[in-house]
DNA sequence: TTATTTACCGACCATTCGGTCAGGAATCAA
DNA sequence: TTGATTCCTGACCGAATGGTCGGTAAATAA
């Protein structure tokens, strides 16, 4: 069996070097994401992480919570940046540009375990939570557009609901398809490609 | 256990009545969405058309025969839409249009076959096969958008591939929220909407 | 009535699933 | 060396999985 033990870096731990929970649950993000939450075993994962399947339960007390701990992650991130965007002073319209961008940076950052969110389906109640929990956010979302549809600053030929759903139905289809490149972040020029067609339209102007 | 069985219409048929492939395929395309392909069971189908696993292998070769024929329509669907769009005269942002419209049209009317293709994974050999479809169809849509790049139709400052990505990134999340309604066709309004976002953008003009 | 065709059922099978358990191996401190 | 701590393994368990098989039920045609 292959091993590729990631030991600790600087501060030695007491007992036997392996593998500590954020870097299994690195890799479960990843393998969930690649095969699916349902189509993954653990025993699968365990050989992902190059040891057994019992040695993948010390570190963990089941499948569900590592689905549990990595949408969560995702969740919280999101959560973040959406209260700051809501609390940040300004024109709802430049705050839901500033919301924008700062998701793209949350999806960059956090790709695997965002990925894994938006694919929940609903079929245990930790994922009927994680769904529960976007709902929230994109409510806050929608309230969002609707104060800078008001503040006419953007169109409203559209409910306010359903440009929401839109703008970010594009903002999380990055999930889809960016991969991340070695050479640091490109966030941000993603995020102004995102913003530059979401706000002003694809079309010459 | 309760039995709904769908009878066919019109034209009577040999032999005891029951479902026909088709009822099958609908049926299996909804739960494979609503649960994952991976997390629903031939019993959870069974049991949702009302009848044993093993009726169920009267009708279907097997599991995976389903995802093929399931994704197989959507795919055919979407297929059709971008040839009429490429084939179309006019200028390329005008096709481009079009192929937006039409792509909502499908996403509308094949909901439960498109949402699944959307979901696909890559885990057997069926899935790949999607996959690969999904791309070639991918490619043409960029090389359509590429064009009306090189028109002066749509803005430059943002790749092609890119714009397309987005574009059809925020056709495609309408899988994600839309629910059908009962009186007829809401498909017109909302490519309307996702037209008027993408190509004029959301701010005020 | 009987033959034919189509649809269905219950019992069964090999494999895989998530999860457990009793113990072994590697590390550090004393 | 010994003990404490942490990480890991192989064997195992009951349940669920995709799939099979022999036989039955309901319809039309002769």
């Amino acid at each position: 069996m292959t091993k590729s033990h990631v030991v600790n870096p600087g501060a030695r731990k007491l007992g036997r070097p392996g593998y500590d929970l954020d870097a299994v649950l690195l890799a479960a993000a990843q393998t969930f994401t690649e095969r699916g939450y349902d189509g993954t075993s653990m025993d699968d994962l365990a050989r992902v992480l190059g040891l057994s399947k019992s040695a993948l339960y010390h570190h963990v007390a089941g499948k569900e919570q590592l689905l549990q701990l990595a949408t969560d992650r995702a969740l919280d991130g999101l959560t973040a940046v959406v209260e700051e965007a809501v609390a940040h002073d300004g024109p709802a319209a430049d705050r839901l540009e500033l919301l924008v961008r700062r998701s793209v940076d949350v999806l960059v950052a956090e790709l695997p375990f965002v990925t894994l969110l938006l694919r929940v389906r609903g079929n245990t109640a930790t994922e009927r939570r994680a769904i529960r929990r976007r709902r929230e956010i994109d409510h806050a979302v929608a309230e969002l557009v609707a104060k800078a549809v008001a503040d006419g600053d953007l169109r409203s030929d559209v409910e306010p609901q359903l440009t929401a759903r839109l703008l970010f139905g594009m903002v999380n289809s990055l999930v889809e398809w960016y991969r991340p490149t070695r050479s640091g972040s490109d966030a941000a020029e993603l995020a102004d490609a995102v913003c530059a067609i979401a706000f002003a339209g694809l079309r010459r102007s």
